[in-house]
DNA sequence: ATTGTTTTGGTACTTTAGTATGAGTGTTTC
DNA sequence: GAAACACTCATACTAAAGTACCAAAACAAT
């Protein structure tokens, strides 16, 4: 924060300096007014560039879109799609069935269709799979 | 690749007319020095946002750094971190084993040993866990 | 009300994963 | 050259995962 404060102060400043050049050399005529105005618009370019860059530094991990279509398309009901994101997260069959309140038969139903449907042969793979797909969030 | 070609074009024949139109402000005397350069500071600032933002989303996926300490704290061995990566695409311990030219005793060695300095009780968990240390690029 | 799908759950079984333990080989380091 | 470590591999075992097959209950849609 005070590292912003401090950039933009001197950005105002940098920007005041920048008329009284200007202008000294509008009086003096020393310099071309394409220079002058060539050199503001690429401080004020890279300035632009700077700016934007911190910004979407700060955003980092924008959460991937889960792609609600490929779900549907595979066939994948939505007990099961809780199962894979319960899977992903590392839980075994059994804590996965202490989660959703159900059996573990139940879940090893619900896995072993996930499976066929992600065309996995284990659960690491399934993982993969979905990633790829874009059906799990990274 | 044209709309880039046709996005400079434009952003060159705007800076010739902005060269002409501050050339005839100040013959004319019609408006102030300051208003020509904030006018040009801004115009430029706004371009540089654009630009960046544009290059950016090109981007999209930047791969994750690995966190080579971390794994050098956890005392996670070249051999193994291998093997983690193996995993993290979905193989099988055999699989894994014929990949690396060694049996899959030794791979079970290597998983074991990566369970216990990751704390994880299933190589699922050790996915989890190794993302969420950036050990592993998503 | 019947039909199709989802969700649930069971048994019996095979396969894979993971643990425990020991041990040989090679490399590095002091 | 001994100690420490990484890598290899084996046996024997337990635990978990996954398959196959079946079946009942819940539910939405026609």
């Amino acid at each position: 924060m005070k590292k912003t404060v401090f950039v933009f102060s001197a950005l105002i400043v940098s920007l005041l300096i920048l008329f009284q050049l200007s202008k000294y050399a509008y009086a003096a005529n020393d310099i071309s007014v394409e220079i002058v105005i060539s050199s503001i618009a690429i401080v004020f370019f890279v300035i632009g560039l700077y700016i934007n860059r911190k910004a979407t530094q700060n955003q980092k991990h924008l959460p991937v879109p889960i792609n609600f279509k490929k779900i549907e398309q595979l066939g994948i009901s939505k007990r099961e799609y809780e199962v894979l994101v319960q899977i992903s997260k590392g839980l075994s069959n059994k804590e996965i069935a202490d989660a959703l309140f159900v059996s573990e038969s139940t879940i090893k139903t619900h896995v072993s269709n996930l499976l066929l449907k992600l065309d996995a042969k284990r659960r690491t793979q399934a993982i993969q799979k979905a990633k790829d797909l874009q059906i799990l969030a990274i």
